[in-house]
DNA sequence: GAGATATCTGTCACTCAGTGCCAATCGGCT
DNA sequence: AGCCGATTGGCACTGAGTGACAGATATCTC
C-alpha cells in the first residue's frame, strides 16, 4: 500500500476539484493558481510540482483514463485491434457513465476558458500516440496508415465526448462511442477486426 | 489597394519570420517576445496586437492557408465533397511544395518548443471546424458523423505534414496527402465522392 | 489642400504564470 | 532511533499578457 503515491494522487485530485469549483464559481473571471492551491491546501509552488500549466487542472480526468485504457487493453492482449480498442473505450465509457457529473462539470467549465482547448489538445495528442502504438502492433509497419487511423479513432472519441457533454450526458457515452467506431469499421475491415461490431463485453 | 491591410499582413509576416529565426538560432533557449518584436521592428505591445500567444508566431503559415482553402473550395463549389476537399488540399500542398523551406523550418523549430504543440492544436481545431462545415454541406445533417469525418481528414493532413517534415520535404506533400485521403475513401463512398480518386488538378 | 475621424503604435505600469534555489519536514527503511 | 530520498513551503526572479493613455499615421470628407 504505497502511501506516498496515494498521497500524490489525492493531492492532484484535490487540486483538480478545487480548480473546477473555482473556475465555475468565478466565471467568467479566472482564479489564480495561488487561489486554487490554497483551496486545495497546498502552496502555489507545490501545485506547480503537480502540473505544468494552470489549465491542466481542468483535465485531470482524461489523464486518469490512461490507466483504465492500459488495463482494458491488457485484458484483451491477443484479440484483434478492433476488439481491443472497442473493449478499452467501452471500459472508459462505463467508468464515466457510472459517475458522469465531475467529467461533465470540467467539460462545461473548460468551454469558457481560453487556453483550455490548447491544454486539452496536448492530452489528446498523448492519446493519439497511445492509440497509434496499439494499432501499430497489428499493422504491417505502415506508420503513416497507423497514424491516420489513430487520429480517426480519437476523432470519434472526441466527437462522442463533445456530443455527450453537449446534451449533459443524456445519451450514454458508451452508445455514442459505439456508433462512432462503427462509422470507422470500413477502415479496419482488412485488419481482421471489425471495430464496433464485437459483442458487448 | 488596401494599404492598411497590406501593412498588417507584412508586419505579421515579419514577426513570424523573426520568431522562427530567433527560435532556431537560440535553441534550445527561447527568445523573449521583446527580442522577437524588436527584431521585427515593432514594440512588444504591438506584437501582442497581432498574436495572442508567443508560440502562435511559429504557426503563421497554417493560418495563411485558410485563404487558399476557401478559394479552392469556391472554385469547385458544386462538386461532391470528396472532390472539393481533394482540390483544396492539393492547392495548399502545391503552394507548400513550391517553397517548402519556410514551412519546414517552422515545423522543425516548433518540434523543440514545449507549448508549441498546444498552439498548433488550436489552429488545427479551427481547421477541423472548417472542414466539418464543408462536409456538412453534403451530409444529411448527421453532425456527429460530419465531425468524425472531419477529424479523420485532418488526421490525414496532420500525418502527411509530419511525414513530410520528417524526411525534410523529400516526398512531395501532394503525394502524401493523396495517399492519406485515399485511405479514407471508404468512409466517403456513400457520399458520392471518392476522396483521393479524382483526376489530378 | 485642411481638418475630422478611425486606426495603429509606443510607453508605462500592473497582475500573475512558471521556475530555480534553499532549508525544513515527512515518509519509508534498516 | 537514525539515515536517505521524496515532498514541501518560502523567497526571489524572469517574462508573458493586458489595460490605459497619449501621440502618430492613414483614410475620408469637404
Amino acid at each position: 500500500m504505497p502511501t506516498r503515491a496515494e498521497h500524490r494522487r489525492a493531492t492532484l485530485r484535490r487540486l483538480g476539484d478545487a480548480a473546477v469549483d473555482l473556475y465555475e464559481s468565478m466565471a467568467p473571471a479566472e482564479p489564480t493558481v495561488d487561489h486554487i492551491a490554497s483551496e486545495a491546501g497546498v502552496s502555489r509552488r507545490t501545485a506547480f510540482r503537480y502540473i505544468e500549466s494552470k489549465e491542466e487542472l481542468l483535465f485531470t480526468h482524461p489523464v486518469l483514463w490512461f490507466e483504465i485504457f492500459d488495463a482494458a487493453i491488457a485484458e484483451r492482449a491477443d484479440a484483434p485491434i478492433g476488439d481491443r480498442l472497442r473493449h478499452a473505450s467501452d471500459a472508459i465509457s462505463r467508468v464515466i457513465d457510472a459517475d458522469p457529473e465531475p467529467v461533465l462539470r470540467s467539460f462545461r467549465v473548460s468551454r469558457g476558458v481560453p487556453g483550455a482547448a490548447a491544454s486539452y489538445a496536448v492530452v489528446n495528442h498523448r492519446w493519439i500516440d497511445r492509440v497509434e502504438a496499439e494499432i501499430a502492433r497489428d499493422s504491417e509497419g505502415d506508420r503513416f496508415r497507423d497514424r491516420v487511423l489513430a487520429a480517426a479513432v480519437m476523432g470519434v472519441i472526441d466527437a462522442a465526448l463533445e456530443e455527450w457533454a453537449g446534451d449533459e450526458g443524456a445519451t450514454p457515452l458508451v452508445d455514442l462511442v459505439d456508433r462512432g467506431l462503427r462509422l470507422l469499421s470500413p477502415l479496419f475491415a482488412d485488419a481482421g477486426g471489425q471495430v464496433g461490431d464485437a459483442a458487448r463485453g
